[in-house]
DNA sequence: CTCCTCTCGAACAACCTGTTCTGTTATGAA
DNA sequence: TTCATAACAGAACAGGTTGTTCGAGAGGAG
């Protein structure tokens, strides 16, 4: 009994989520119709709405299989070092990751994982003694921002480059001049 | 003759631009139906289609305002000083810098806004004497996606700041580690 | 094996899209 | 001002999508 659910509800739920993802790679998310769905995930119409309210319940669903962006950061080592374990994960995940933050992804999703990236930078900036304020909420969103925007790209295949390259120029871009900026020892 | 086009064709366009505008900003872009679009225009259905094709051409027709993300940097001063006059822009903007790059906005919006602005900061750091090549695209992708989190939040007014802070932390944050990257000088 | 949950598939009204048509109005040129 | 014409309104249309409902049937839990 994984999860304490009746195995037909287990068998049409990933029906459903790995049909979305199949399209949204073909098509991109938005174009995606509950009609496409269910016939992708060769599932009956009211049974869809038996278990999501729409389409965007789908993709939230989906969307914890993205919680490697939750990770928990390491404050001893150099900084942000979230970074290449996340990079690396994102290869291993390519498929599902492009087709949630990919360009053809929705902005929703963007968003989401956004936010769980915030946490963690602003976690790791906090512990290495920086002050709560403003100029900490700015640096956290270029951190995230420039990490974000890598990934887009990277999954998107505009970038070539290897989860090592990757966490080598975010790195070194971002850690020393948001580490002066909020007054924090480079190394601990 | 402004435009050298018929007074009723502006007046058109413009009355449907400004709807989509608005529409984004009460509901969202992927909400907003053509049906709505022609009635808040107050104008016919058939007139809509005479000039956009759907819903998408008229949000890239609104996207010409946004030009200042194609300003031209200046070389001279410290780096990244577009980046100030283009906070003073979106602020003066910010109804329609919400809408189109903002969380209600469209994807294909903000990548539009990012690859524009990825050429100006490409170019100022060929400029500052960067060499071509993958490290220098990862660096652009960094700066440019830093940026654009910044405006994005902003407009959404998650983020409270002046201009002047915003320009300062953006700068503070990237600079240093980039140019040191790309072993370009900090000043000239 | 039995019961109960889940699923199927059809049918539905409501909505949106993009096109076509006819008649009307405003515009710019003469 | 007059006038030909380009632009407009509005209705109607087929085709597609959505979200709901229903009864019949299949599959799993116990």
């Amino acid at each position: 009994m994984s999860g304490n659910v009746d195995r037909r509800v287990r068998r049409t739920r990933q029906a459903i989520q790995r049909a979305l993802v199949e399209l949204i790679l073909e098509k991109g998310y938005e174009p995606v119709t509950v009609t496409d769905l269910i016939a992708r995930a060769d599932v009956g119409r009211s049974t869809f709405y038996a278990h999501y309210p729409d389409k965007q319940a789908v993709l939230f669903s989906a969307l914890e299989e993205m919680a490697f962006l939750r990770a928990a950061p390491r404050h001893d080592g150099p900084p942000f070092s979230f970074s290449l374990p996340m990079f690396e994960h994102v290869r291993e995940q390519r498929r599902l990751v492009r087709a949630l933050l990919g360009r053809r992804g929705g902005r929703v999703v963007m968003a989401y994982g956004e936010s769980l990236l915030e946490d963690v930078v602003r976690e790791e900036l906090l512990a290495r003694g920086a002050r709560p304020g403003a100029t900490l909420d700015l640096a956290v969103t270029c951190v995230t921002g420039a990490f974000m925007a890598l990934v887009r790209k990277w999954v998107d295949e505009e970038l070539r480059a290897t989860p090592a390259e990757l966490d080598a120029v975010f790195r070194a871009s971002v850690a020393p001049g948001v580490l002066a900026a909020l007054e924090v020892p480079g190394q601990s």
